[in-house]
Parts: structure tokens; sequence; C-alpha cells
DNA sequence: CGACTTATTCTAACTTTGAGAAGAAGCTCC
DNA sequence: GGAGCTTCTTCTCAAAGTTAGAATAAGTCG
């Protein structure tokens, strides 16, 4: 007979406004400096089903319209919470940029936490001067050779150790490493350099969860378009894809591969720049019906 | 204040026998004649880890030491169980070929309950047969014209209407879409002709998402290889992606791609044939850190 | 008008993929 | 022992897709 538990809903409100993505915080947690996930409790009684229950309380708390939502991952470890044993249910939920902003939560940059994460403007310094010595130190320290070769292993395969590929989309399996060395703020490991801002409880593992589900699921479906108001141009869109990745794309070939996959449209419209003119566009729904992956297939 | 709830852990164990991708299941459950899924209950004062809870019970009831697990989803609908409100969080394990199979539980082939899903001999006859003209029904039924095209469109992504593309890891879409239009025995709507085998409460549904989740994570992650012994020929390794994708392969085209990412060496060993003995081949975890997807990127 | 900015198109080298043919190495059977 | 069969393995070549850079177009600003 198993035994009766609270179930939470942890929300990860997605949004891009000033080439920027953007997440949902209550500012003010528990302790109150760490910024921490709008949550609210799963009702059995008047929830139908989990993805009502949270477009139900996101709206009342929030007054949020949110658009496509997905379930991210549940969390159940021990530990989670001090204060009682929950288990939580987060969701990834996607806000356009027209949406209006509300005074009684916060958006806050994604990068403002993963600041590891950004290759926007190059490879971040602290990959170098922070993160490759501690994890070089963290394998010297493998209390055997086996143990060694494994740790090296997999910071080769979530670092990038030794000129090996930095992997963009495994952005949790990063956090999970630095957490371990003690890199970030929620880590036991006592003293050390601090990486990015901490959140409260297991949040920030939720958001990198969300981060790299993102990053993942841009290559094979559109998703993009959930974040961009119903006309845009192509810079618009290369800015909004190139934000959630992380990194810099060469434009022609970005234009061609949007437009050879049939994703876009134009609408007719021209949107005034400093420079030349840029044609709008729409999203084609048909292209999820003509190719298997209806994604922007960077790399 | 939440209100408590009770949390089932239900297993989806996946194996490979015989070129044929299996399910292990409890034959008899409630009703006695369907096959259901294997579940426990979490117990949150005994279990540190939802992943520890799926472990300790299947070990406990099926005597199975699981390899690679990894969470599936979690199902919290009203209705999914008419005794009692559950929220169950899904996992999807695997075994490998040569674990012992145990008397209490079952092993069935995942095609059994989606025939439509196997394509290794060719297009399903019941595609063309029973599918399309259902779906067809169903969409000349809508009662107006934006409905129609909806509908429409859904028909084309999920089960390829009017020649466009099938695409094998929309499982769970295309299981969902049967089920809306009363093909399959679990369905609502009364009378009809019924596909596959049906499963209790809504076991088939997960059952569904696991095939598409294996089939989707076979690209980008070597996962195949949890389900082979460590030493094993192409052929080997070239069946059981085509049991999972449920798709043959060109053989020289899927070896060249396996061998080029780097995903196995030679153990120097040979294995007898009836025709020219193969070259036996293992795992190289190596490569996982070579490369940005580490899967057999089949397509 | 000239300089600058942003958008858009073009092109050439290179890489990957798809499909088939052909060769290699065993077996069975006459 | 060789013909014919089976399975494994290598090769080839055209088609398609990707990468990277150059060039062009169409506006704004001073």
């Amino acid at each position: 007979m198993p035994i009766d538990i609270a179930v939470a809903l942890d929300a990860v409100v997605a949004a891009v406004s000033d080439d920027e993505p953007r997440v949902l915080v209550r500012p003010g947690g528990d302790p109150a400096s760490d910024d921490a996930l709008p949550a609210g409790p799963f009702d059995p009684e008047t929830d139908a089903t989990l993805d009502a229950g949270l477009r139900r309380w996101v709206t009342e708390q929030a007054g949020l319209e949110l658009g496509h939502i997905e379930q991210l991952y549940t969390f159940g470890d021990r530990g989670r919470d001090a204060r009682r044993r929950v288990l939580s249910v987060a969701y990834l939920a996607f806000v356009r940029e027209s949406e209006p902003r509300v005074a009684s939560v916060g958006w806050r940059a994604w990068y403002h936490y993963f600041p590891w994460e950004d290759w926007r403007d190059g490879r971040p310094a602290i990959v170098d001067e922070v993160i490759h010595p501690a994890v070089d130190a963290w394998i010297a320290a493998a209390p055997d050779a086996d143990e060694r070769r494994r740790r090296e292993r997999r910071a080769r395969r979530t670092v990038g150790l030794r000129g090996t590929v930095w992997n963009d989309t495994l952005v949790l399996e990063r956090y999970e490493l630095l957490w371990e060395i003690g890199l970030v703020a929620e880590s036991p490991i006592p003293g050390g350099v601090h990486l990015g801002e901490r959140m409260a409880f297991d949040h920030r593992r939720i958001v990198a969860t969300a981060l790299g589900r993102v990053r993942g699921a841009l290559r094979w479906r559109p998703l993009v378009f959930e974040l961009l108001p119903p006309d845009f141009t192509m810079a618009q869109l290369q800015k909004t894809v190139e934000a959630l990745a992380g990194r810099r794309l060469h434009t022609p070939n970005f234009r061609r591969l949007v437009e050879d996959a049939g994703l876009i449209e134009p609408t007719g419209a021209w949107r005034q720049t400093t420079g030349r003119p840029a044609a709008l566009v729409r999203f084609r729904p048909e292209a999820t019906t003509e190719r298997p992956d209806t994604g922007i297939a960077i790399r």
C-alpha cells in the first residue's frame, strides 16, 4: 500500500526578450535571498490533469497566459526540501515576448544562473580559468586509476576537457559536475569559488534540465516559434535561436537552412531597420507534415 | 496546502531477444485478461530517490538486475485507475538479452501491442487497409472547415496520410490518434475494429511513450549497447537497431556509419556463422567524448 | 553624397548520405 | 575438390547537404 505524499508542480516559464532568454522567478524565497521557481500544489480534487493544474495556478498567481507547455521531469530526492518530503513535477512553459510582465514575479536572464553556457561572445573565460583547473584537480584526486579514467571521460564529455567538443545540450550533466566538485553555491562541498547565481532548493538543477531540453528540442521541433510573435524577421528568428543555443550562427547558412526546410513563409510586409528593410515572415504549420524533423537543425 | 496522494512507480522493462524487442508484463492484471506493466509503490520512508525505489521493487518482484534506467513520464490523469486516484511515475529500464528470464512475469513482443509500428517486412497492410480509411472518415466528420484542416494536418504528421512521411518516433502521437478515433480497444468509442493487443489501464500509452523515446534516443545516445552482450557482431547490432527502429537498414551504410563514428572496436575474436565468419566487436566508451552525439544516426 | 548598417544572394570547396556492385571467406552437397 | 549458397566486408559513385566567405542590395545617418 503506497504511502501518500504531497505533490507540487514547479514551473520553468521561459521567454526571450531583448535577445536574452529569461525565466520567471519568485524573488525572495526561503532563504530570502535566493530566487525560487514559481510552484503550486497539485490538487487531485480540482485538477483533472497535471497540465491543467499547472495552467490553473500559473494563471492565478502570475496572471500569465501560457502557450505550449511540456512536462520536464519529476524530482523526488530526499533532502530536496528540508521542511517536508514532497514530490515535484517540473514543467517547461513558453510565453511570447509580447505577453505582459507582472510585478509580483521577476524575469531573470537564464545565463545569470549559468554564465558558462553563454558562448555568444566567444568561449567564456571562466571555462579555462576556473572550470578546467578545478576539474583537473578533481581528476587528479581520484582514489584509483579506474576512477581517474571514469572522471577523465566524464569531464571530456561534459566540459570539453583537453580540446574535446563542448556539447551545448549537456547543460544538466555540466551543472551536476560543477555541483559535485563544489563550483556552485548549492554544493555541499565547503568553500571555493562559486559560479553563477544560486537558486533556492534544487531549482537551479531544474532550470538546467529545462535549458538542456530546450537546446535539444530546438533541433527537431518548431519550438522557437512559441517564443516569437506571429510575424517576425529572419534576424529576429536567428537572434532568438542564438540566445537559446548560446552561440552564434552563420547568417547566410541559417537563412538557407530555415528556408529550405519550408519552416517559414513571407507575410508580404516589411520592417524598417537602420539598414536595409527586412521581410516579415511567419511560421508555416504545414511544415510539420512535410519533413520528419521540423526543427532548426543547427550543427 | 497540497493534498497528499499515492505515488506508484511503473516500469517499462525492455530487452531484445531473437531480434524482437520485448517488454516485461504481468500476465493477468485487473481485468484478468489484460497484460499490465509491473508496478510498485514509491515509499518515501525507505527510498531515497525515485530511481532507487524502482530498482528496489523490480529486483524484489522480478529478480532482475536492471542496467540503465531513465525516467519516462509522470501520469496523473483522473480516471487512469478507477479504484483510486494515483500519480504514477513511469520508468524505462534496459535488460541484456543474457539476463535470466523469470517465471512470474512474461516477455511480450513490443509489436504485439503496436503491429502498425513494425515496418521491417515492408509497410504493414493495416496502415492502408484500416488506419488510413478510418482516419479519412474522422477527417470528413469534422464539424467545420477549421477543425477539418487541423485533423488533416495531424493525420499527415502522425500516420503519413496522403503520401507524407511516416515519422517512426511519433509512436505516442500515433497511439493517441488511434485511441481518439476508436481503433484501439482501450478507446471509449464503442464498436469498430481494434488493432493490437490491449493492456490494462493506460499501460499501452506508457509503452507507446517508451517506444517513441527509445527510437528518438537511438539517434543521439549509445543506447543499443545496453541491450546487447559486451561482445557482438555488426549483424547483431544492426538487427537490434532494426528491431527497435522497426525498419530495415542498408548494411554497408550502417557499417560505415557505426565505424566512422568510432562507436565500436574489434575484440580480435571471430564468430562462426553459416557463411563467412563475423568479427566480434565491443562498444568504445571513449566515443562519448569524441563527438557531440554518440548515437546511431539512422536516416 | 559618402559612409555605414543590415539584409539578402551567390559560389566554391568540402563532407555526408544513399544505393548498388563486387569481393572475401566460410559452409554444404555432389 | 569445386559449384553454389550464405553471410560478412569493402568499394565506388552520384546526389545531397554543409561550411565559409565574398558579393550585392537597399535602406539610414550625418
